[in-house]
DNA sequence: CACGCGTGGAG
DNA sequence: TCTCCAAGCGT
């Protein structure tokens, strides 16, 4: 088995040295905040995350406040992120840092998998780029690196597949397996992007198996295809006497959980129907507009309706005006867009869409 | 292994 | 408008 590092890393290093980003988790080797900015960059692209982790580490500045916090202000802090298990994950996976692990993180690729959120990407990163572990930290970046340099048409979409890799650069680490991690996933998010890849001005562009071949264009191959499923939703906005609205905290499990929301239904169960059966509100609906909410798996349709000057004694739901709804609740993107269409709708006529 | 789980940018 | 895709993980 050949162990040593490829022909091409030291290209690579160099080229990441002169044009990596300057990304404010890349100032410090400190377990805790590399860990939190892997969190966050699951499934997130790197620009979409960087204010949520300057806010999130000002806030929570260590694992002992994490530990420690609420999980609504954590969620709060996450509202917008998606992907919400990864704050739970989070939380919870600080609570056992800090009673098992005397609030260290562990230093080590087989600890850190054990922790809830962590997989095999987070924890080689983790563990190459805070402890110098020689393991290759594999995403989506990576896969279509790899199957570009070595020509490779095996379907990245397969698990065997990502060991394979993981497995096959994990022997050929450098003695920079941080640094080399990086440098990988850099080079997919800036020059070898998914299309129109600029290969003219990539550092291992004569190590290209793709490139040599013609098939960069081809690459990566990834059979499956994400089917999705719409659902015909009515929500509503229940205004009281104040010009508060009804909110509703979300069921602990499935879509959007934890997180607040209007009430929202299946059309086929009606959301009259539900507000009369839940609250006893028998005031008549009003359609106001509708709308379209897409999701990784589901696309929501809404029929958007409104209850005004309802009666309640407070035992009949919990009823918060707008702008604390906005600044004390976290609030899923979809319900953010009733809102604000509620707010400008109160003055001018704006269609809901 | 297949599926559930958010959102925003880019072509 | 539609589709893909992004520093994936849990079950």
């Amino acid at each position: 088995m050949n162990t040593t590092s490829f022909s091409w890393t030291k290209s690579l290093l160099q080229w990441f040295e002169k044009n990596k980003r300057p990304l404010p988790f890349r100032l410090t080797k400190d377990p805790y905040a590399v860990w939190i900015s892997e969190i966050m960059a699951q499934q997130t692209q790197i620009d979409t995350l960087l204010p949520y982790y300057n806010r999130f580490v000002e806030s929570f500045p260590h694992v002992q406040a994490l530990a420690a916090a609420e999980e609504d202000l954590l969620l709060k802090h996450w509202e917008g992120l998606g992907y919400y298990n990864r704050a739970k994950n989070l939380h919870r996976a600080a609570k056992i840092i800090v009673t098992e692990w005397h609030g260290f993180i562990p230093d080590n690729y087989k600890d850190l998998l054990k922790l809830p959120g962590i997989g095999p990407y987070t924890a080689a990163a983790i563990a190459s780029i805070c402890f110098n572990e020689k393991i290759a930290a594999v995403d989506g970046n990576v896969l279509r690196v790899f199957s570009r340099l070595t020509n490779s048409f095996d379907d990245i979409g397969e698990q065997a597949t990502k060991r394979q890799i993981q497995h096959a650069l994990s022997q050929c680490m450098p003695d920079e397996p941080g640094d080399f991690n990086e440098a990988m996933m850099e080079l997919g998010a800036l020059i070898c992007l998914p299309t129109n890849p600029y290969c003219l001005l990539c550092p291992i562009r004569e190590h290209c198996s793709a490139l040599e071949t013609g098939h960069v264009h081809l690459l990566p191959v990834k059979k499956k295809k994400i089917k999705r499923k719409t659902l015909a939703m009515e929500a509503c906005l229940v205004e009281d006497t104040k010009g508060q609205l009804l909110i509703e905290k979300r069921p602990d499990k499935g879509l959007l959980s934890g997180l607040w929301g209007f009430p929202i239904v299946e059309k086929n169960q009606g959301i009259g129907n539900y507000l009369q059966k839940t609250y006893k509100y028998t005031e008549p609906l009003c359609l106001i507009g509708k709308t379209k909410h897409v999701f990784t798996h589901i696309t929501w349709e809404i029929d958007l309706y409104i209850i005004k000057q309802v009666q309640h004694d407070g035992d009949k739901g919990v009823f918060i005006s707008p702008k604390n709804i906005l600044s004390d609740f976290a609030l899923p993107t979809a319900f953010k867009k009733m809102l604000r269409f509620y707010n400008s709708s109160s003055r001018k006529n704006t269609p809901y869409k």
